[in-house]
DNA sequence: CCCGGAGTAGAAAGCGCTTACTACGGTGTG
DNA sequence: CACACCGTAGTAAGCGCTTTCTACTCCGGG
């Protein structure tokens, strides 16, 4: 029904063989020959019947990117980053550009695998894994096997904003891998060492690590020195590796300045939506009277708890300050515009996408560290009764 | 290397027919057969060759969906709604899961011809063409030609946020489609009966045409209403029809109360972004000082506008009104919070995947008008000097 | 007891492409 | 002048699956 290979072939007076030698340009073609070609091809209209030429070469153009929302900004712009490399709008025609195939995984490890294996099904040519993990022993296993068994079927796999898989309890693959996972230390963009965990589970791991610790202790660290001491934190999902890290930085933040207080975390869990922010806000408010400022876990959750203060009365940062993270585009404009870190998404992906080319090569370990920056602005100031020194000895 | 039907057959001790026919489904097997299959996959971590699979059965599990910009939540929003159809979580497995294969096209007529050639290679079922259309009559052609070939395919064709092809100057294609194209008339949201120009380019069109006319029209509307009588525009890119037709939204309400200015239209034209935004309104400002309201294209224009008007020194709402349009999450969390006109994208979105899966068949004449809903918030208030009276009769 | 029809499974012919491998002029060299 | 070799192009064997057609077994009814 379709043009095929042959019917061009036909036309141009030559075999199937010598079309698709013109077309994929990987053989030496006489220029008559090509020319004669090309024209059968234009006037046919013929269109390569890619499942076929997949099949017979044994790869794909299509590249998985598996997104918690592709409605949220955060994972847009990171699939944006992916795009503009997998498929620069610059090269010419379509050639050799790669189709992304962006996968809604709600964040949940089993749609996680289900896309994986679908994935796999295509003989997808790489995969691209965003937002922080479940941390969850079991799911990291079944994870790792996974993309272990993706990696075996020939496709490049990359993490992108999660960090390394961690090792599973058992050695499970009768240990012919080589390498022993020392652990490798790095240099954070605040000029501390921090230790590196390396992607043992995967033969060629390549693994964008945000630096989720670093920008929440930034962040806090923040907050400290404008003279805050009551900090509320608005935390993520108690599950995701995401939420711990930043909830890390916060702590270590307070630690540092001793003030780690003997009652207990001021934290609310919840999720990395608006509804969170607003209800976790308010839940900080009503146990921890005496807070002068909250960290949430990321933008969104801070502009629903901005809503929360102003709708207790209270004013943003006059009464109680609020940092975010990530430094999504709204950020900036919010209102008060927020105190945020940021998190560079866009080239994040961009790189994930090089990676998932195989034209970047990962460095030794793996692991590269995405650093973040702190963005001072309008929602955070000294506590209302200002400085005061600390107390605490 | 990887595991084949075949082997999965051997190891079953059944013809590799068996195995297609067990996991597909389709076809009667008996129940131990099935489960010895069933086992064998399970025990050689059996995974479908799509290729293959496609290439033989002559389908793909691919739907793809053209946007501008996936990182802007607008198309974001559009693309989760198609994923939430095509691939809903609670699907067993990932049986009859299609892939969103996601091109970001920039906007550009070229690139959209770029990807829709991708993905009739790749053989998708479906395509799904998000965001306003360029009106140049050589691009809408082109467009057309590339939609009915795609559509010969065997795929469908989905439009979702974009008005009906416009006709071809000359019938092209010999006019062996019976169907006359009249003009139909469809009831807008707010009970007026508007003209229906039908997708008749395509054998079968499905269309959802988002009524840009009617939203803007609604929101001058209401600013009028608040008694505004110098009211500029930020308009988007002049090239596009959501463009256009806003401004006709626009433009209509001005005529319906007589505000129509000897002097020209107060418009600015811009691209959809921030700094188009933040620029118009300053250009808005120097060529018209007497503006008590700028309606923008979009929220994020309408963001920027909120920027520039606040450096200048004016307060949105107190001394300028703005409204947006589409009703972005952060419209309602942008201070003011953004008055605007809600458009129901993740519907669509599942509505377009619907129609891409043939699930849900459109309409006689192929066009749904998506209407809009007026949301009132607080970047909109009555001018400096109180209503007044309109002068003009 | 024989025959027709379920019900089930196998054989085999592709689907349209890629890619060894082979073939065949034409040129340069010993 | 024969030989080798390079540059081109054709032949044909798959790639791994789906699906039609055929075949076999087992029943129940005549």
């Amino acid at each position: 029904m379709a043009v095929t290979l042959a019917d061009v072939a036909a036309r141009a007076g030559v075999s199937a063989a010598t079309v698709s030698r013109v077309l994929n340009g990987n053989y030496p073609v006489a220029g008559t020959t090509r020319s004669r070609v090309l024209r059968a091809v234009e006037e046919l209209e013929y269109v390569v019947n890619g499942p076929a030429s997949s099949l017979a070469a044994a790869t794909s153009d299509l590249i998985g990117v598996l997104v918690n929302d592709i409605a949220d900004p955060f994972f847009g712009i990171i699939a944006g980053g992916v795009q503009s490399r997998i498929a620069p709008v610059d090269a010419p025609d379509g050639r050799g550009r790669k189709l992304a195939v962006v996968c809604t995984t709600g964040g949940s490890p089993e749609q996680e695998l289900t896309y994986l294996t679908l994935l796999q099904r295509q003989r997808a040519a790489a995969v691209i894994l965003t937002g922080g993990a479940v941390e969850d022993p079991a799911h990291q296993a079944a994870l790792a096997a996974a993309l272990r068994r993706i990696e075996r079927a020939g496709a490049r796999v990359v993490l992108c904003g999660r960090p390394p898989l961690t090792p599973p309890v058992a050695g499970d693959e009768g240990g012919t891998e080589g390498e022993a996972p020392e652990a490798d230390t790095a240099v954070a963009p605040d000029g501390t060492e921090v230790p590196l965990p390396r992607a043992v589970d995967l033969p060629h791991p390549a693994c964008l690590a945000f630096d989720n610790r670093g920008g929440a202790r930034a962040l806090t660290e923040h907050l400290i020195s404008l003279g805050h001491r009551e900090i509320g934190y608005l935390a993520g999902p108690a599950e995701r590796t995401t939420t711990r890290h930043r909830l890390e930085g916060h702590r270590a933040a307070l630690d540092a300045a001793g003030l780690t207080d003997g009652a207990g975390d001021r934290v609310v869990h919840g999720r990395f939506d608006r509804d969170s922010g607003y209800g976790g806000a308010r839940e900080l408010l009503r146990r921890f009277p005496g807070l002068t400022a909250i960290a949430a876990a990321n933008d969104t959750v801070a502009l629903g708890a901005c809503a929360a203060l102003r709708e207790a009365g209270l004013r943003v940062p006059e009464d109680v300050s609020v940092t975010g993270f990530d430094d999504l585009p709204f950020a900036a404009e919010a209102a008060p515009a927020l105190t945020t870190a940021r998190l560079p998404l866009h080239e994040a992906g961009a790189r994930a996408g090089l990676l998932a080319l195989g034209v970047e090569e990962p460095p030794p370990g793996g692991v590269t560290v995405v650093g973040t920056e702190l963005r001072v602005r309008a929602s955070t100031a000294p506590p209302p009764s200002g400085p005061r020194p600390a107390r605490a000895g």
